[in-house]
DNA sequence: CTCAGTATGTTGACGCTGTAAACACTGAGG
DNA sequence: CCTCAGTGTTTACAGCGTCAACATACTGAG
């Protein structure tokens, strides 16, 4: 009777994405720091040794999911993208910006793991490494198209681009550290509405001749 | 015989400033997810429980550490900034940037553990947020000086100090993740200068009609 | 100078963790 | 039907943070 998916006991049926679903509920509840291998498997109902037959290490787990966050990233400012169609190259920068700050804010302890110390070697997760160039080439990607088109004065791309996610990246941790709590800035689902058009003030005026 | 600061035995001395020191240096090398209360007690040759004498817990350390942190970034950017005393408002701004991002890259464990999960409740360990306070009032002051002097555009100085920096924070924490490495960008030692001075620039322009 | 009290150290124990080794059941293919 | 790879289990180990109880040294009051 293998009919009923919750009745099989002893073959799990698909361990592995349960462990990273479950994995993720924790993480956003109690942080990274409190995610304990055993304690994830008493909470899918399996033996704690059970985790390695899906996964390597405990290291190899959060890769995983560290993964799932990059491709999420990359989706949420496709999505956005996509709604504007016709945006100008200017217009599509501040939107990745607010797809960008939006997916950190509304995921904090994940947005933590992608950028969390154990993740820093990601050559050892070729998967990790490829989803987060990714989302890093969509925003390159976007800053060359404003770059050939006349829209951002041609100062190099990696520079621009760089320039470009240090901000969203800085302002996103920074959120999610609560460092932005007491400063009277505007609520945290305006955040990115708000920086990313001054970042396409600063972008345009960059490198204009300073006096 | 109390002579010889070595020698003492029994009662350590000060084993605070001790254990602080070699948890640097530990810290430093294997990351903070590595440093373990009880290697860290065996480095110094004392019991494991001995810490428990200057430190409430695991993170009462790791908080005095980042508070020793955030004091030495303040003393790195006040240092530079008294290397050139006439400095007008905007080249300040950019002085304090580099000393930043210098601290930053130079410490990257100790920055990452200022701005790691277990500090993000800074509420709990008061010489932390007054350390952390100071910093940041380090920078809202030279905007607050830059914007009062016409040097940068009439903008709420919150929300200039907030692009400053995510700006830089963004930046250096990217740097420390070995993000910026395959991609075309000066040595880690002129990162600062490069970007400070981009953002002094974009700051100028800011705000300004963007047509 | 003595003696009490406080600061600082020690040992031992508890329950938790990540992970290795050996074993057991299950389902699919020859 | 039998084998074998896949997936799970039990058991075990060393290391961890932390607590309680005890011991030693330092300090200041009588």
């Amino acid at each position: 009777m293998p009919a009923s998916p919750e009745a099989v006991n002893y073959h799990h049926g698909n361990l592995r994405s349960a462990l990273i679903r479950s994995a993720l509920s924790a993480l956003e509840q109690d942080g990274p720091a409190a995610l304990s291998l055993r304690a994830l498997a008493r909470s899918v109902g399996v033996s704690a040794t059970a985790v390695y037959r899906h996964f390597a290490n405990k290291d190899d787990l959060l890769a995983a999911i560290a993964t799932e966050g990059f491709e999420g990233l990359s989706a949420e400012m496709s999505a956005r993208l996509a709604q504007e169609p016709h945006a100008d190259t200017l217009r599509q920068l501040v939107i990745l910006g607010e797809g960008y700050v939006n997916y950190a804010v509304a995921h904090p302890a994940h947005y933590r793991l992608m950028f969390g110390k154990r993740m820093v070697e990601r050559a050892a997760y070729p998967a990790l490494s490829k989803a987060s160039a990714h989302s890093y080439g969509m925003l390159e990607q976007a800053v060359a198209k404003a770059v050939a088109s006349g829209d951002l004065p041609a100062v190099p791309v990696p520079l621009l681009s760089t320039l470009a996610w240090s901000l969203v990246h800085g302002l996103s941790t920074l959120s999610n550290d609560n460092l932005l709590n007491d400063k009277q800035l505007p609520a945290s689902a305006e955040l990115g509405k708000t920086f990313t058009h001054m970042l396409a003030t600063a972008l345009k005026h960059l490198a204009q001749p300073a006096e």
